[in-house]
RNA sequence: GGGCGUAUAGCUCAGGUGGUUAGAGCGCGCGCCUGAUAAGCGCGAGGUCCCUGGUUCAACUCCAGGUACGCCCA
């Protein structure tokens, strides 16, 4: 326990006050610095801070009028809390911008949330306890959709608070919410100039369907997370063949309630299928499945035959009792998409119920019966089925095929089966209308020769062209997207909701024709009825569900579809809307197209890229971003996906209050973007003593300067009168500034915050470490001056260019560091203007020179290490072999550096050291002696009689060849171990050609001197037990052998110096701090008191 | 079946544009330093840089093919 009363103050200092009117530490304007963080109490502090002084308008005020730097942000679902995966984005957001501003940028600080959509519609569903539509129409429309906007604008207001929490600059009084009139009436006017253009249409088709949710599901929908793997009932039936007396379809289906429709099978034309008895039945069934029939009994092939005989045979079907299935013929068919991979090769065909087969049945002629109404259940029409979930009549439809002799098998089938992403229904498949964009036709050919009269009515390959103007970060963001927009279907823009988009298409009744409202005006304009029920209102249902218009086909007044829009046209028209596109074309002009836009890359090349490239290339033919700069998902600590249930899911605002959210930025910004973050308690606390590393050298500079009362504001010493440690650090610092630079602007802040982290640590381990003693030492000279002024320099540059990662602790320091001597610079560090590298102050040479007097420091630690002789322990000298590319002139300047940290007393520079380093060689009797044989020991004795070093000579030009009793023999080289150590006497440790070598003498003298040493840091770590002031004077008693008397006695100086002891006796311990401490063999009693 | 990505220490991962001895964190063992540092540093054990072939004086790196895994699309 040392923090709590234990004031840290540094030993020197003191003194000094006395020797230097005015160097006391009540002359500092410097806060003192607690050696331990609490992020969350210091950001809250920087919060409120940031707040009374209106620091983020004052930005914007500083940057008005500057150069433009255009941010759209993708908007967030309105819907619950901001989870910490949010916070990760959002991170991004901030950090960009923040480094866009200090660059002197003006900025539109917009958020958005997103707003409409089913989502809501779900979640207030749950709040209400509705079940399905019926419970809402009940409700009312009009009143479930004010509920949905109050869910909106609730957590909207949560998610500001947490984002500000964050550390999230935006003007959070302007966030965009894609509800709003603007935001609806500009996808009006998009859906009008795709219908001017021919593009929208009303399309019937087989759609996934979710009887809960009671809406079709588009392919986004499903794509993104719609699939599991899911295991259903799946019979194997018999289907009796017109003509053919006891002769028999097999026919396999995952899916038992779409039987009821079956109104053809398929089977492919070129394939072989199998006639075969088994018991009293002949079956059909292709020849690749055949295997399924074992377990039925034994079986004989009676022929083999083509698929395409097959083709035309009329069957009896499944359910042909059921009302609807009244004069439907049952007929094999062929199609050449069957597999002889599963199933038996012949393919039930109900065109009502899958999309293959509602295709087929347009090919075919084949009647389409459509069993399920919109809550997923059957028809009046279906018998027993009637009014049944389609996807609870499994076990039922066996049944029935069990008792009408229909069932061969059956067995349980395992795949991966759509789900609805809301409610996780399993999904059925249904008829229906809906209403679509057409994306233009495959074009079964290369991109280039794609001709621009092909591209005029074809919007897929505009948008393709357009997407090659933008920078993808990663770069394969662009493959990706490519690949979605080559491939991607029609865009089906309806849902039979009822919170989300209006869709302006009005259908009219009596002659089909339909028209496209453009925006509200027009809406008005042509209204022939029911305007009064929108005025005031925004334009949702169920308000906008009362206007009538005149069809411009025949004149009647036709209403508008009750469907709402695809949540994504609501988001994808935020690069129009939002930048007033409709209300002030001359602003849009200048900040449309963003210069970044970022996301989560998994999931948005079909979503949000896709929907604002797709709405900007109609309106604006063109991207609505320069860069898009995508990061990947976020997976909890453990790999998997969080999921409170599994108990591995953080809750932002409790690692905002528990850990920090600068820690959890450092994290963040760390991070490989496109890889996935496997986030928890233990990464960000890797990164929270990484940060630590840092705190401590702001902790040590703010100590000392308090003390010394350094005031920045003094004149600087030129740098090229500073030392070479401090030359040496500044021109690290403008290498990093240069990668602080590229990694904000090039959106590779992980390899900046790399290069800041080795900074620290150098700054840590090596200049802080190695100019202590300047900040200790009691005259103040220019020396101590210039540590003071460069340590300073270093520490404000360091905050000013990782201020937009941590907004927070930066912050913190800068007010310390900068404000408090100076009321003149910026109130905040995110007003400073980000640092520029002065290539001048980079001295290459000295960068070198300093790297290898590291290495050599390394070496000699590492000698000492196999020598058994810790650093406290001095010793006589050291000498070093340079590489040829180094003179011992250019590391001179370090010599004392290196003797002082190494404690050894002389350094010599030799150009070769073969006299004192000691080559052992030994053969190695495991390798050469399987090899050998009988001859081993004598070869053995042979070698031994060889020098080390004529061994090394010569097993690097090949084999060593002795001669063994007159026998030639050849010894391998890699049946030779070699060993250099150091000449008795030394120790030795070299890396590539330098090498270094320690004395291991140790003199009388000098264990003495390290026996004291040892003694003081024992003194030392018991004052700080004892909860002395670093200054306080101590008397000191010692009661100790010989050995330790002696040493104490020949090194008496030190050890009172060093330890502050004005008095020093030898006796039993009686003051009243004691400790016992062990000094080589004896024990020594030490007891102390502060005088 | 197609697209994209990944593969490096026991685990999690770094290693712009080819170039001495491939690194860090966590874990394990042993040391060291420390009155800024409840921190840090060093050493040790642990590597077929997925496999095969090619280009090159030189390949973890570039190219081709393959294998495994992940994401996406059919």
């Amino acid at each position: 326990m040392l923090t709590n009363g234990f004031r840290r103050r540094p030993r020197y200092p003191i003194l000094v006050a006395r020797i230097r009117p005015g160097g006391d530490k009540t002359m500092s304007r410097y806060q003192e610095v607690p050696s331990k963080v609490d992020f969350p109490s210091l950001e809250h502090r920087i919060l409120d801070f940031w707040k009374e002084q209106r620091c983020f308008e004052t930005l914007r005020e500083r940057n008005r009028g500057k150069p433009r730097w255009s941010f759209l942000d993708g908007p967030i679902t309105a819907n619950n809390p901001m989870g910490v995966h949010h916070a990760w984005g959002r991170f991004y957001k901030d950090a960009f911008c923040r480094f866009n501003a200090m660059l002197g940028r003006e900025l539109r600080y917009q958020n958005g949330f997103d707003c409409q959509g089913l989502w809501v519609e779900v979640e207030v569903e749950k709040e209400l306890g509705f079940k399905t539509k019926r419970d809402i129409e009940e409700f009312g429309i009009a009143a479930f959709v004010a509920k949905c906007k109050d869910r909106v604008r609730h957590f909207a207001g949560v998610q500001t608070q947490q984002s500000i929490r964050l550390g999230y600059w935006m003007d959070w009084d302007d966030s965009y919410y894609t509800m709003s009139d603007e935001n609806n009436y500009t996808i009006w006017a998009f859906l009008k100039k795709c219908h001017q253009n021919g593009w929208i249409y009303k399309g019937t088709d087989v759609m996934p369907w979710c009887g809960r949710c009671g809406t079709g599901l588009s392919q986004h929908e499903i794509a993104t997370e719609g699939y599991r793997e899911l295991t259903h009932v799946s019979p194997y039936l018999r289907l009796p063949i017109s003509d053919r007396k006891d002769e028999y379809l097999l026919v396999w289906t995952t899916t038992p309630w779409t039987l009821t429709s079956n109104v053809a099978c398929a089977v492919h034309p070129e394939h072989t299928y199998l006639k075969v008895r088994q018991g009293d039945a002949v079956y059909y069934l292709i020849q690749s499945r055949e295997s399924i029939l074992k377990e039925k009994g034994p079986y004989q092939v009676l022929e083999k035959i083509p698929g395409s005989q097959l083709v035309g045979w009329t069957y009896t079907g499944p359910f042909d009792e059921l009302e609807v299935q009244a004069g439907t013929v049952h007929r094999v068919i062929p199609w050449t998409e069957v597999t002889e991979k599963e199933g038996t090769g012949i393919v039930h065909i109900a065109p009502g119920c899958g999309k293959e087969d509602f295709e087929l049945s347009k090919i075919h002629g084949l009647s389409v019966i459509a069993p399920l109404d919109e809550l997923g259940m059957f028809g009046p029409r279906y018998g027993s089925l009637a009014g049944k979930e389609a996807g609870a009549v499994a076990q039922e439809v066996l049944d029935l095929l069990k008792a009408k002799g229909l069932l061969y098998k059956r067995e349980n089938y395992s795949h991966s089966y759509p789900v609805c992403w809301r409610c996780s229904r399993e999904l059925v498949f249904r008829l229906v209308d809906e209403w679509y964009i057409r994306m233009g036709e495959q074009l079964d050919k290369p991109l280039d020769q794609i001709t621009p009269e092909e591209k005029r009515q074809n919007l897929r390959y505009q948008i393709i062209d357009v997407i090659k103007e933008a920078r993808w970060i990663p770069s394969y963001g662009h493959d990706r997207e490519l690949d979605w927009l080559r491939n991607m279907h029609d865009w089906m823009i309806s849902k039979k909701r009822y919170w989300g988009l209006a869709l302006p298409i009005f259908l009219c009744e009596a002659c089909g024709t339909f028209d496209v409202i453009g925006g509200r005006e027009e809406l008005k304009a042509r209204a022939v009825a029911g305007w009064d029920q929108v005025e005031g209102q925004s334009p949702h249902r169920p308000w906008v569900d009362a206007i009538r218009i005149a069809c411009p086909g025949c004149g009647e007044s036709a209403a508008r579809i009750k469907d709402v829009g695809n949540p994504w046209l609501d988001a994808g028209i935020v690069p129009l809307s939002t930048m007033g596109w409709s209300s002030d074309r001359e602003y849009w002009t200048r900040w449309f197209p963003a210069d970044l836009i970022t996301e989560s890359f998994p999931g948005q090349f079909r979503n949000w890229f896709y929907s604002i490239l797709a709405m900007s290339t109609v309106m604006a033919g063109r991207a609505p971003f320069k860069t898009l700069f995508g990061y990947a998902s976020m997976k909890a600590q453990d790999g998997r996906e969080m999921h409170k249930s599994w108990g591995n899911s953080i809750d932002f605002n409790e690692a905002a209050e528990k850990a920090g959210v600068d820690p959890m930025r450092w994290l963040f910004a760390t991070h490989i973007p496109e890889q996935n973050l496997c986030f928890g308690y233990a990464a960000i606390d890797e990164a929270r003593r990484r940060f630590l590393t840092l705190w401590n050298v702001y902790s040590f500079f703010v100590t000392y300067a308090r003390v010394d009362g350094f005031d920045p504001g003094r004149p600087r010493i030129p740098v090229a009168q500073r030392s070479v440690l401090d030359r040496w650090i500044l021109g690290s610092l403008q290498k990093l500034i240069d990668e602080a630079r590229r990694g904000y602007g090039e959106y590779q802040l992980h390899v900046f915050m790399r290069h800041l982290e080795r900074f620290i640590d150098g700054l840590s381990t090596w200049y802080v470490r190695r100019s202590r003693r300047r900040f200790w030492k009691s005259e103040d000279d220019q020396d101590k001056l210039a540590a003071y002024q460069t340590l300073h320099e270093v520490l404000v540059t360091v905050v000013e260019i990782l201020a937009p990662v941590t907004p927070f602790v930066t912050e913190e320091m800068y007010q310390n560091l900068v404000r408090s001597w100076d009321d003149q610079a910026p109130v905040s560090v995110h007003h400073r203007t980000f640092p520029t590298a002065d290539a001048s102050l980079v001295d290459e040479a000295l960068n070198q020179t300093m790297d290898q007097v590291l290495v050599i420091v390394e070496l000699a630690r590492q000698a000492r290490q196999k020598a058994a002789l810790k650093v406290r322990q001095p010793l006589a000298k050291m000498l070093v072999k340079l590489p040829s590319t180094i003179t011992p002139d250019s590391i001179r300047p370090f010599e004392a550096q290196i003797k002082e940290e190494l404690n050894i007393k002389e350094l010599d520079y030799r150009k070769d050291l073969a006299d004192l380093i000691f080559v052992s060689v030994k053969l190695e009797a495991q390798k050469a002696g399987p090899r050998l044989g009988k001859v081993m020991q004598k070869a053995l004795a042979a070698f031994k009689t060889l020098s080390g070093d004529e061994v090394v000579a010569r097993i690097a030009r090949g084999p060593l060849h002795l001669e063994v009793g007159g026998a030639p023999l050849a010894i391998l080289p890699e049946e030779v171990t070699v060993e250099r150590k150091g000449a008795p006497g030394y120790a030795l440790a070299e890396s590539g050609e330098l090498v270094v070598l320690i004395s291991t003498e140790v003199t009388e003298a000098l264990k003495q001197e390290g026996l004291v040493r040892d003694l003081i840091r024992h003194v030392q770590e018991l004052r700080k037990e004892s909860r002395l002031d670093v200054a306080d004077r101590i008397e000191l008693t010692l009661e100790a052998g010989q050995a330790t008397t002696g040493a104490v006695r020949a090194n008496l100086e030190m050890l009172r110096k060093e330890t502050l002891a004005t008095q020093v006796s030898f006796r039993p311990p009686d003051l009243p701090h004691r400790t016992e401490v062990k000094l080589d063999d004896e024990t020594v009693a030490v007891s102390l008191k502060r005088v």
